[in-house]
DNA sequence: ACCTGAACACCGTTCAAGT
DNA sequence: ACCTGAACACCGTTCAAGT
């Protein structure tokens, strides 16, 4: 295809990147509903971590999905929902799931960085996957002691 | 200047902008020793928060920074020390401040995003800097709540 | 309805030539 | 040492013309 047949689809290149977005949140399955709220939560993020990592420029694209329309996908809906279940209380409830999606996005963003950076330069250690997913999650349970002890 | 005339002093455009920010974040005052950790934390945090989101592409530029070299600037070991004075255990230091930053560069990503669609999409609304402001604040003290609960 | 092909403006970058 | 001016490749977008 021409690259000017994108713009009978789409308005322009940010209405395609929301709806690549999309795509990419939808495989994530739905939170299980017979566990804690905030293991859901912590279980849930990991998830959106995971396939956005996979994902080169992953980030821009979800966060700039996200700062135009936080509700628009079905798992970052869930996360507020289990976000305010694990004990935001309503009215903080969107500024509280911002902050998870903030740390996904910087988690993944930071991962791929390190990545680019160690390929141009060979001095730099190239990411360890499993040690940045343990990293992320020290950060996540910062996140969820702070929203348990709210309520 | 010409354009072109930028290239005798820096590389490429990236070298650039950091440049930029390192000159930004320099101007931030250390956080004040008479205060709470908590307290000059989150001042620290906001302060850096407000001069980024007068850069654009601030938080791409600094987030690369800060993965490649996460004690490169004053502020920002200003900020790890900070969190673990507020509470993070040592060993968990690095990525309660990880998650920090993540917040910090998320929100202004996340406010220039909804600025940059306004103006494309004259329905979407622009986004109101103080209550930007507001919301990370919500963020933050979340963070604050987590780690003061984990000492 | 959907696509091609050619065009346009804009931008990051290079470089020979100037002072 | 530092800058200009012209060039280049690349990219987002438009649009008339095709099927």
């Amino acid at each position: 295809m021409a690259p000017g047949a994108l713009y009978w689809h789409v308005a322009n290149k940010q209405e395609l990147l929301v709806e690549v977005a999309d795509v990419l949140l939808a495989e994530i399955p739905a939170p299980p509903v017979d566990r804690p709220a905030s293991e859901a939560l912590v279980g849930l993020a990991v998830a959106v971590r995971e396939v956005l990592a996979a994902v080169p420029d992953a980030a821009d694209v979800v966060g700039l999905a996200y700062a135009v329309d936080p509700g628009a996908t079905r798992p970052l809906r869930d996360l507020a929902r289990l976000v305010h279940e694990a004990g935001a209380p309503a009215a903080e409830r969107d500024e509280a799931a911002a902050l998870v999606v903030h740390h996904i996005l910087g988690s993944v963003a930071a991962q791929q960085d390190r990545s680019l950076a160690a390929t141009i330069d060979p001095d730099l250690p190239a990411p360890d996957a499993t040690a940045e997913a343990k990293a992320f999650e020290v950060g996540l349970s910062v996140i969820v002691r702070g929203l348990t002890r709210s309520r």
